[in-house]
DNA sequence: TGATTCACG
DNA sequence: ACGTACGTGAATCAA
């Protein structure tokens, strides 16, 4: 029977050949191409001559550099690469991701002794194997159905030399395995091989093809025979110098015992040719692939259909179901109220890649009760199905779409289809697509079984698995009884503001009208500003691509001359706090009088959570007017609301994130950090900073964070943008440690495309390298404020966690219902308070120990108001 | 549906 | 020369 084929490809070996045989490259940014360009020929060129469609490119991982300088810096480049060509490594890597290439990488192990191996385990396992790397040094790997694959590139033309151990003997006159021993004599600068002194290739071979091995030889060395020609002394050389081959040996022997498994049928590349790769393509504009990419992509699109599934209706069947799915301890799991069928639950089995069935929760209570007691389940979008069925808060079951959300937060939906054409190269029809509700049940129980393996391995891969298994899993269940315990709301008190709010968005309506000499809509944006700016001729034009600006920022410069301005912007704040607040949220009081919100965990690019219908995280507060509606949330009979926020979180992240020493003294004598900073600043003894210069410095210390930019902060401070300039450079000579750190987050941000919170929480930047100015800035200003909005969003979901187990593990009554980025609200029975508080405060500083201490304040009132 | 505005951290 | 502060969600208007 003919071997299944697998090419198995060196990559930073043939980057580098391509990159010195094509010549130089730009695309119009300026990034440098020709090695990318020049590998994706050789790739396609050596799919073509050996046919197959398996294939896997091996890469070193680069040592690690510690960004978050805890650690003493470390780096790891490899010499002698020049720029240009270092550059197109992570280039290539995320456009090879793109065309859903496997890459075998492995820290620890080089990419020679990641392919050594694999190479033999698939010829173990009964295939063909390629290995095509672009230098001799992967000769040794050369066996019965191992060929080596040598493209070289010269012209413009790629020819292939290929070695089977037949071939090494002919070229070389020896094998593959002496070939190790012919290195080890010789040397090789380039991969610091020392050799032995004064052995060239010559002697090197005489002694290997007489001896066969660097041991053999030596134990010769002092025969009559050993008579290399015209070498009389290699005996000797090789005798005092004995040692020294033989750590070169080492050196050159491929390590064929990585702790690597690969899957062949993993390595099936299909589907290449996608709307990603072909952006990366058309944005490096690489011509002449282009309808290559185009013609795949039409063969590729395929909808598979589901595998024959099962409609239980018989309980013994159901019971059959279920007995199998206990043996295996496994399974693909998904619950669903069918609408169409009176809101009836059903229970969807995937047990293997053709096993899927429907089935009656009301047919399988006990069984399901039973079998999640043990094993582990697969889904996805757990948190819904914890409001259908409370009791599968009993199981090990693991959320794939939040595992998906974590290898890429940018994402808008993690739904099955979602997840299988990322993870599983399928196509299925959408949500709005199909027939009736079970499709959608069947699809993501099928899908849950068949990605979860990739998904696990990727965030493994990409040093995530902690942060999914630790917190970002444990989480689910507290967010459901987040929901589920709601908050209790007076509702008359809301209406009764309400009204009030209303009697005066009318009287400020007619005194407007009467100002403007006509009656018009002033919520409507164009509206008001052809009344403002056109009839009534106020200065201060144009800003947007509609019309007129009309946002408080334009308006406030305005007021003092036109008092209609003053009472429009006063119309727009009742209106919208009687909009969205007075109406808004009373339509969420439920019977119960709570307002029962939902917490959304897979949706912000940092990692923070969001909060929807309503949304409680933007109830205001920062002016008298607003914060009555605080006020209106209330604890139940019995109960207090414990109020408790970190203190700065964000600065004193910054702080110890970029270990700047006097940031980190500042914080831990517990100064005001915005009087320090104007006081360095602005070159003010401490005692004189004014409340002027106070301000000023906290919106600097704001833009720090946000990823200062002059322009950003002359805005916010409406200061010229040389003054601004001037304030942040005043800045980063008196934190010299907070520039080097955020200068450090964009680099890695360049190399690497994303950028990642102390937690390893990752966030993409695809746009880091965009040749669009405003694009690329902006990525910038992410990789700086993305580490540390995220690790403050990773710091108070562990704080959750470890307060919703406390609090269950102390018996308390007590919930957490609030959630606001850097503040947690609970609900406390009184008899509780002093336990809670400790459990809630301590919980919140200790979660992780940094260099500045994190401070948490916490408050008791009887509404939110009061407690905050 | 997208743009604008504004509430929060 | 480019022309924005970071992260959200909801209401509203104008197509």
């Amino acid at each position: 029977m003919k071997r299944e084929k697998i090419l198995l490809i060196d990559g930073h070996s043939i980057l580098s050949r391509a990159f010195y045989g094509v010549p130089f490259l730009n695309n119009k940014e300026g990034i440098p191409t020709n090695g990318i360009y020049g590998f994706l020929n050789i790739l396609f060129k050596e799919i073509e001559i050996e046919e197959t469609e398996y294939v896997a490119v091996a890469f070193d991982v680069p040592k690690p550099t510690f960004r978050h300088k805890l650690f003493p810096e470390y780096k790891g480049t490899r010499k002698g690469m020049p720029e240009e060509l270092k550059e197109q490594v992570p280039l290539l890597q995320e456009l090879l991701r793109k065309m859903h290439m496997p890459l075998l990488m492995m820290e620890g192990f080089e990419a020679d002794d990641i392919l050594g191996t694999v190479a033999k385990q698939m010829q173990a396992e009964g295939k063909e194997v390629v290995v095509v790397s672009g230098d001799r040094d992967l000769l040794q790997l050369s066996d019965e159905h191992i060929k080596i694959s040598i493209p070289k590139t010269s012209k413009g033309e790629t020819k292939v030399y290929s070695y089977y151990p037949k071939d090494v003997e002919e070229e070389w006159g020896v094998s593959p395995i002496e070939f190790i021993d012919l290195k080890a004599l010789m040397g090789d600068s380039s991969d610091n091989i020392p050799g032995v002194p004064g052995m060239g290739e010559k002697t090197a071979t005489w002694i290997i093809q007489k001896y066969k091995s660097i041991e053999e030889a030596y134990a010769h060395a002092e025969d009559s025979e050993f008579k290399v020609p015209r070498k009389p002394n290699a005996g000797k050389d090789l005798k005092e110098n004995f040692e020294l081959a033989k750590l070169s040996k080492e050196l050159a022997t491929i390590n064929i015992h990585v702790p690597i498994s690969l899957n062949f049928s993993d390595c099936k590349w299909e589907n290449y040719a996608n709307s990603e790769s072909k952006e990366l393509i058309r944005k490096w504009e690489f011509r002449s692939l282009y309808s290559r990419f185009e013609e795949a992509e039409s063969t590729a699109e395929k909808k598979l259909s589901l595998p024959a599934w099962k409609d239980v209706e018989d309980p013994y069947l159901a019971k059959i179901a279920f007995k199998d799915a206990k043996k295996q301890k496994s399974a693909g799991i998904f619950m669903q109220a069918d609408p169409s069928d009176g809101g009836k639950l059903y229970v969807y089995l995937c047990l293997s890649d053709t096993r899927l069935y429907r089935i009656p929760l009301s047919l399988c209570e006990e069984e399901l009760t039973e079998l999640l007691k043990e094993g582990e389940y697969f889904t996805l979008q757990l948190k819904d199905q914890y409001h259908l069925w409370e009791e599968l808060l009993e199981g090990e079951i693991h959320d794939l779409s939040l595992g998906a959300y974590l290898l890429n937060p940018l994402k808008d939906s993690y739904a099955y289809d979602d997840l299988a054409r990322d993870y599983m190269d399928l196509v299925l029809p959408g949500k709005k697509e199909l027939q009736n509700t079970a499709e959608e049940g069947l699809y993501s129980a099928f899908v849950s079984w068949q990605a979860k393996n990739r998904i696990f391995q990727e965030l493994k891969d990409t040093e995530q698995w902690e942060l999914y298994r630790d917190v970002e899993e444990p989480l689910v269940p507290v967010l459901y009884r987040m929901e589920k315990a709601g908050i209790l709301v007076d509702k008359e008190a809301l209406l009764s503001y309400g009204e009030e709010l209303k009697k005066n968005i009318a009287m400020l309506q007619e005194e407007i009208y009467a100002m403007a000499g006509e009656e018009f809509n002033i919520n409507s944006p164009q509206q008001l500003g052809g009344i403002l700016f056109e009839k009534m001729q106020l200065p201060g034009g144009k800003k947007t691509k509609t019309g007129y600006s009309t946002a408080v920022d334009v308006l406030e410069k305005l007021q003092e001359d036109y008092p209609i301005v003053g009472k429009i912007l006063e119309y727009r704040t009742y209106s919208k706090l009687n909009s969205t607040y007075a109406e808004g949220l009373s339509n969420y009081v439920g019977e119960d009088q709570r307002i029962h919100g939902s917490f959304q965990q897979m949706v912000t690019a940092t990692g923070r959570l969001s909060s929807t219908e309503p949304n409680l995280q933007n109830i205001p507060i920062r002016t008298e007017m607003g914060r009555v509606f605080r006020s209106v949330f209330i604890p139940k009979e019995g109960s207090v609301f414990l109020d408790a926020d970190y203190s700065q979180v964000e600065l004193r992240l910054l702080a110890s994130l970029s270990k700047d020493e006097k940031l980190i003294e500042a914080y831990r004598k517990d100064a005001d950090i915005h009087r320090v900073t104007a006081s360095e600043v602005f070159h003010v003894p401490l005692e004189e900073v004014t409340p002027e210069l106070r301000r000023n410095a906290k919106a600097v210390n704001f833009g720090i964070v946000y990823g200062i930019s002059a322009f950003g902060l002359s805005e916010g401070l409406s200061i010229s943008r040389q003054e601004a300039k001037e304030y942040i450079e005043r800045y980063f000579t008196s934190y010299p440690k907070v520039k080097e750190y955020l200068d450090g987050e964009v680099a890695f941000a360049r190399e690497h495309s994303f950028v990642k919170t102390l937690f390893g929480r990752r966030r993409p930047l695809p746009e880091i390298h965009a040749s669009n100015f405003m694009r690329r800035s902006f990525s910038e200003r992410v990789a700086m404020n993305a580490p540390i909005q995220g690790t403050a969003a990773d710091i108070i979901k562990k704080a959750m966690v470890i307060v919703d187990q406390k609090l269950s593990e102390k018996n308390c009554q007590s919930r957490i219902v609030l959630q606001i980025h850097d503040e947690l609200l609970l609900e406390v029975v009184k008899e509780e308070l002093e336990t809670v508080k400790d459990i809630l405060v301590s919980a919140m500083e200790h979660v992780v120990s940094l260099p500045v201490p994190l401070i948490v304040e916490a408050t008791v009132g009887n509404n939110w108001d009061e407690a905050h």
